[in-house]
DNA sequence: GACCTGCTGCGGTTTG
């Protein structure tokens, strides 16, 4: 039995918890992680205990008077860190084994603490470790050089992103200093391509995944109340007003703006009848300070009932104690945060997960219902692939130098090459980029060795450097003295504009351009708040899943009337197109003024076919939601246009370097992309931004279908 | 009309 492997101070942690037994998970990752020193991913749903049992045996397991630090626990996010530090603490506390946070607002006294006696588990965020390599390489092999286990916490949100590239480089880098090998222990409830995510660990021949496909129970509900124009409609605040009063509730409107529109219109609605007060909005353009509290709010009351309106920031592994009901206002972008969203609520043993599903017009309706099927079949987005990315080379390039003050170039492109994270990158094209970073001044040669050039001196010394995404710049929002939150100037601030935040609603009295403060006042109407995002990639599968629904006959028990009038509407709708091979077919509905092409594909798909169209001279406009083109062209002409749109593809490099030239906000996703050479930078875009080979695919097999 | 994530070190001042 599992619970007879672990050492007697964790078996006693064990019965003092007065657990009758082991999750699944934690028994397989008892018994396989005592066993051995393999990397392993463990899998299972939200709550159900992953963090134990990653910990329980690593604490049974290790022994912790060895100098230096033991476990390096990783987190995307500082709130999860603070989350964890408590149970982690607790789960040490008969062991004598010190647990420090590390990230940007710990505790410096405590951190101090730990370069006098470094020992015991930390837990930290990518950017923090990026930092201490960069201005305290020494401490890092101090602290750091006699690892056992680094555990990687929601590891999917790492997986295909950049920041996965760079904390995947991190571990590589942490494995050179290391005496001895460590191992990686990956958690994670929606992992989409477990080759993907063994392969994080640096070595998939030695990752196991163990795996727990059990889930909870979900009541769902769809609610169908078609809007008109920008703001929601009032029958569905009223319904979503009743559903939630008498509970605790998260509720998912997909933005921030619309976060502040739920929140104060609900509010407003309570007031008027004498609800509770307890409305909050919570993303990040609101004040740290205000989340928190809201997030202890959330957290430590068992009584009062709320309702937090929020975006993806309440979307990860933090626990924010019993949520009895997660509402989602228009579909999710994907299937794994559908699934993250859901797992906020029914936490507890036994309880239900209860789930609402508003929709607001009829393509957001189809991509609800597409991405609740897809989710009832078990199935997760994939991660985005980056064979080769180039602009975290550039990154991490800066990094390595500047943590060694200077480097041989052969050692510097030799550490780069065998690094896990750069392993697709050639010698030749590490080293040509290398050479253009010295030609640009952010390295300086000198002999043999490179150091950090005068124009890189400025870049590595930056509080930006350390993290390799790109935010926009913000405006605080002050009201006397107290800060409310952070806004990206946009044309709505002006002076006597309101606008809502926090779940209030302010008029604007004073802009501060020079400091970049907005004072306001609170007052009683305003409009939500815009904010210029790019919105999340729809992955192909989901826009498959829609247009099968529109050729069922299926009708689907968990829809209410209204949703089930708009299905049938939308399937009338389509009806007039003669589909047999939903797989190789899509309309094209063709009337008086223009063409309307339904292409049904993933977002970067349809962002390759516009650039085609671009590089032929189409006129188009394009919707995201619906997955749709219009188009001034007659059938004929486009009919014959588009069997020769895949034919662009051999050329595809040429096109975009054009493309890019005239328009080089194309790389304005890329935050280190800009020092690449302009090649790279084409190549980078080509490998990130499109999908040529989706595209060839999507083309040479797709045939329309005339009305 | 469109999500999210994190952050050094220094010198100065304030507070217990």
């Amino acid at each position: 039995m599992a619970f007879q492997l672990l050492s007697e101070p964790i078996r006693k942690y064990i019965r003092d918890k007065g657990w009758e037994q082991l999750r699944p998970i934690q028994t397989a990752a008892i018994t396989r992680i005592l066993a051995s020193d393999e990397n392993y991913i463990l899998a299972s749903r939200t709550a159900s205990g992953k963090t134990e049992a990653a910990f329980l045996p690593i604490l049974s397991k290790i022994d912790f008077k060895e100098s230096g630090v033991q476990v390096l626990y990783v987190s995307p996010l500082i709130a999860l860190i603070n989350d964890q530090f408590y149970r982690i603490e607790e789960l040490c506390q008969n062991l004598d084994i010190s647990v420090t946070k590390w990230h940007g607002e710990a505790n410096k006294t405590l951190k101090d603490k730990l370069f006098k006696q470094p020992n015991g588990v930390v837990l930290i965020t990518p950017e923090s470790l990026e930092a201490m390599f960069v201005n305290k390489p020494y401490f890092v092999k101090q602290l750091f050089s006699n690892l056992k286990y680094v555990v990687i916490d929601e590891i999917h949100s790492f997986i295909g992103t950049d920041r996965g590239v760079q904390l995947k480089s991190i571990i590589a880098r942490l494995k050179k200093i290391n005496n001895h090998s460590f191992s990686v222990i990956g958690l994670s409830a929606t992992i989409g391509d477990y080759d993907e995510a063994k392969g994080f660990t640096g070595d998939s021949s030695k990752t196991k995944v163990l795996l727990d496909r059990t889930a909870k129970e979900i009541k769902v509900l769809f609610r169908y109340f078609k809007g008109e124009g920008d703001e929601l409609p009032l029958d569905l605040l009223k319904d979503l007003y009743i559903e939630t009063k008498d509970n605790k509730v998260l509720i998912f409107p997909n933005s921030r703006g619309r976060a502040e529109e739920v929140a104060v219109k609900l509010k407003k609605i309570s007031d008027r009848v004498k609800g509770h007060p307890y409305y909050f909005s919570h993303h990040s353009s609101v004040d740290r300070e205000v989340r928190e509290y809201v997030e202890h709010f959330a957290k430590n009351n068992f009584r009062l009932n709320f309702c937090i309106a929020c975006t993806s920031t309440l979307e990860l592994g933090i626990d924010i104690g019993s949520v009895d009901e997660v509402v989602q206002i228009d579909a999710t972008h994907s299937i794994a945060s559908l699934i993250q969203r859901v797992g906020r609520s029914g936490r507890k043993e036994g309880e239900r997960s209860n789930l609402y599903l508003y929709a607001t017009n009829k393509w957001s309706l189809l991509q609800s219902i597409a991405c609740w099927l897809l989710y009832k079949e078990g199935f997760i987005e994939p991660p985005q692939k980056k064979e080769k990315p180039y602009d975290i080379l550039v990154h991490q390039a800066l990094s390595i130098t500047k943590g060694h003050s200077g480097i041989k170039l052969t050692e510097l492109i030799h550490q780069l090459k065998t690094n896990a994270s750069f392993s697709n990158i050639e010698l030749n094209e590490i080293e040509e980029i290398l050479n253009y970073l010295i030609e640009i001044d952010l390295f300086e040669r000198l002999q043999n060795e490179v150091i950090i050039g005068v124009t890189g001196e400025r870049v590595v010394n930056s509080r930006d450097f350390y993290s390799v995404f790109k935010v926009e710049e913000a405006y605080k929002v002050v009201n006397s003295g107290q800060k409310i939150g952070e806004i990206p100037f946009s044309p709505q601030i002006i002076e006597d504009e309101n606008i809502l935040l926090s779940a209030k609603i302010w008029k604007i009295v004073f802009v501060d351009h020079q400091s970049k403060k907005i004072e306001v006042i609170p007052t009683k109407d305003g409009k939500k708040p815009l904010f210029s995002g790019s919105g999340a990639l729809i992955h192909q599968k989901i826009r498959e899943k829609m247009f099968e629904i529109l050729y069922d006959r299926i009708d689907y028990d968990f829809l209410d009337q209204p949703s089930c009038d708009e299905i049938l509407v939308l399937r009338k709708d389509f009806s007039i197109f003669n589909i047999k091979d939903l797989t190789i077919e899509r309309p094209l509905l063709v009337s008086e003024k223009y063409l309307t092409f339904f292409s049904f594909t993933g977002t970067s798909i349809n962002r390759t076919i516009r650039l085609l169209l671009k590089i032929v001279g189409i006129n188009h406009r394009y919707d995201e939601e619906s997955s749709t083109f219009e188009l001034e062209e007659s059938k004929e002409l486009f009919t014959k246009q588009w069997k020769a749109l895949a034919a662009l593809l051999d050329n595809i490099d040429l096109h975009i370097t054009t493309h890019f030239r005239e328009n080089p906000s194309l790389l304005s996703f890329s935050k280190w992309g800009i020092y690449l050479p302009e090649d790279y930078q084409v190549k980078l875009i080509k490998n990130t931004f499109f999908d040529i080979e989706g595209t060839r695919n999507y083309l040479t097999n797709t045939n329309l279908i005339l009305n």
